[in-house]
RNA sequence: GCGCCUGUAGCUCAGUUGGAUAGAGCAGGGGACUUCUAAUCCUCAGGUCGGGGGUUCGAAUCCUCCCAGGCGCGCCA
């Protein structure tokens, strides 16, 4: 299943192992066991069971009586500690320094083989992926911010499963509000236009709307010209129009730099607004689309609970669905994906539907690699978080204040930190970007400032936290990561609480293929915060109640063992915070 | 009107495709700092899984009907 070189997975082979051995008794296939293998409830003891009912008849017998066959079975292989039945439900618990020792060893070979993220799904293809659609003249708000962060953390996952991956702005450079700033730049003196500030533009841009309320005819006239002006490569349009854009992107190159994310490419919209009406034609002839009689608009009429889509209205201008197609087309003849990816909230899935299905029928071959991810709409304190003029929340104000926070944060805590202003920079950050991929990527969820960047509990400075006391651990015993995973004797490891941060350690892969296979990055926040808990409670304990699980013992063989977990532990955090996008100090 | 989505603790969310006594975090109560970083940890309390009916050994999960929200539905982007 896994490629060569992928890190292993030892959770994965066991599990595996485990169904091979039960298959037979359950009378059933290995791959059906191996699904039917799940965690038992909390209150439960054990690692994982099996509920022997859907097997009980096949093998002809009872559920109870299978349940204990099957527990039989699983005590004789040498990665099992114990197995027993429980009424119908069969419960293993692995053997723990057996499983450790393969963890750690994972782990320290998964160093130089990308981490335990790393993985080969993807090699040799290639992904395209539109993500954060943010529109000119305006600045980065926060309602982008949930498909700008799960965007660059499925490009980072995607590369690190192998995919080569395009990351792909496509900007909303073309439309009515261009038109307007095309239109009020004729304001700017002639000499001042080589260079616009971006927060000169959005002032335009706040301006123009502002006439336009007053004198809707007039602005709406005057955009239009000068819309029309551009389409018809006017000089002086276009160049109005490259200011617009190379203003648009400094500055949402400089909010996208904080997020530690950059774009491979940045494709208008306004590319399109002429090859779609070509493509609509190809879409006419191959008797997909039509043109209504009446209007001389372009359609893809409803069809299977599909809604119809126009591709170029009466007026023969492209709408917004005929220039995805002619994107498309254009996507697919620059990157030869293997697939190429919508990334937007989950509300437009009906209309990419309808042109990815449309785009299928007029015999794109391609068009089978379209597909869009939905994401949960965002709200703001309840209310929705909508675009509208002006009052949108400008993300880098939210980033401000996450900083700010973490900034007072730092200043009521004795550690003396070199550089107070950068980890402030690293936490107030990583607070909203895990925020962002906590949650599954389609729920819809209230976002809160306060929760985000209240440090505490399901957050991203807890997590680091977590790494930066494990890094305080090694610095004392003045070992490094590799060092310390190279040295662990993992059968030491027996104690329930190392069992934990073990097991947490291991989850770590699985996570990683969940969200692959998903699509979604929260299944490895979820294994973050997995191995802070476990940590944290094994930690803390040696440092109060429990001095006898101190990492630093004086038993200088327990003491490798356990900077050898840790070290484990802080690799798991960073290799998933590296997917996450969300930075690991060593201290905080 | 048609279609899709959502409804789980006071709040924000999980729930591994039908399995055991439905889980976390926050907020609330009670504890642990001479100790490897208290941005931590331990503990308690908190639920008719929107409601009714059905399917079966077994339902938060599948079917159906209601109720309450949200989103989309040929010339906006």
């Amino acid at each position: 299943m896994h490629a060569d070189h992928a890190p292993p997975d030892p959770l994965d082979r066991a599990l595996g192992a485990l169904a091979e051995a039960l298959a037979p008794v359950a009378g059933s296939d290995p791959a059906i066991v191996r699904e039917s293998l799940a965690p038992p409830p909390k209150h439960g003891h054990a690692d994982i069971a099996l509920a022997a009912h859907r097997f009980a008849k096949q093998a002809g017998t009872t559920p109870p009586e299978l349940a204990a066959r099957l527990a039989a079975a699983a005590r004789e292989l040498d990665f099992v500690a114990e197995a027993e039945a429980a009424g119908p439900f069969c419960n293993i618990t692995w053997a723990a320094g057996r499983l450790a020792a393969d963890v750690i060893e994972a782990v320290r070979v998964s160093r130089t083989q990308g981490g335990l993220v790393a993985g080969s799904e993807g090699e040799g293809a290639t992904v395209v992926l539109d993500f954060s659609s943010p529109n000119a003249a305006r600045k980065l708000a926060f309602h982008h911010l949930r498909g700008t962060v799960v965007g660059a953390s499925l490009a980072r996952l995607w590369e690190a499963r192998g995919w080569s991956v395009v990351r792909l702005n496509f900007l909303g450079d073309w439309g009515h509000n261009i038109g307007q700033l095309l239109h009020k730049l004729s304001e700017i003196p002639a000499g001042d236009a080589d260079h616009i500030d971006p927060s000169r533009l959005q002032q335009l841009y706040v301006e123009v709307n502002e006439e336009e309320a007053a004198d809707p005819d007039r602005i709406k006239a005057a955009s239009g010209e000068w819309l029309r002006r551009f389409e018809e490569q006017d000089p002086v349009a276009v160049r109005r129009w490259q200011l617009i854009v190379d203003s648009t992107t400094e500055a949402l190159d400089a909010t996208y730099a904080r997020l530690g994310i950059r774009f491979d490419e940045y494709r208008g919209e306004s590319n399109y607004v002429k090859t779609a009406v070509g493509v609509a034609e190809e879409l006419v002839e191959a008797a997909v689309a039509r043109v209504d009689p009446e209007s001389g608009a372009v359609y893809v009429p409803e069809t299977d609970g599909l809604q119809a889509v126009v591709l170029v209205n009466s007026r023969g201008i492209s709408t917004y669905e005929g220039r995805d197609c002619a994107a498309a087309v254009d996507r697919h003849l620059s990157f030869r994906f293997d697939r190429s990816v919508y990334l937007t909230d989950v509300g437009q899935g009906g209309r990419f539907a309808a042109v990815f299905a449309a785009l299928d029928r007029a015999g794109f071959e391609w068009a089978q690699a379209l597909v869009h991810l939905g994401f949960g709409q965002m709200r703001l304190g309840g209310r929705k978080a909508k675009t509208r003029q002006g009052t949108a929340v400008p993300l880098d104000d939210v980033l401000d204040e996450a900083v700010a926070r973490a900034e007072t944060e730092i200043a009521t805590r004795e550690m003396d930190l070199d550089d107070p202003a950068e980890t402030a920079r690293i936490v107030g950050i990583g607070a909203v970007v895990f925020s962002q991929v906590r949650m599954r990527r389609t729920s819809d969820f209230d976002f809160d400032l306060d929760s985000a960047v209240a440090f505490r509990g399901e957050t991203g400075p807890r997590i680091q936290y977590t790494h930066a006391r494990i890094m305080s651990i090694l610095r004392r015993a003045d070992v490094g990561v590799e060092a310390a995973l190279s040295a662990c004797d993992a059968s030491r490891l027996t104690d329930p609480l190392e069992r934990d941060v073990v097991l947490a350690v291991a989850a770590v892969p699985g996570a990683t293929r969940k969200a692959v296979e998903t699509d979604d990055p929260s299944h490895l926040a979820d294994a973050a915060v997995g191995l802070a808990d476990a940590w944290g409670a094994y930690q803390t304990a040696g440092a109060r109640e429990r001095p006898d699980l101190r990492v630093l013992a004086t038993d200088a063989d327990l003491r490798r063992s356990r900077l050898g977990l840790a070290a484990a532990t802080a690799c798991g955090i960073r290799d998933i915070f590296g997917v996450l996008g969300v930075e690991c100090p060593d201290r905080m």
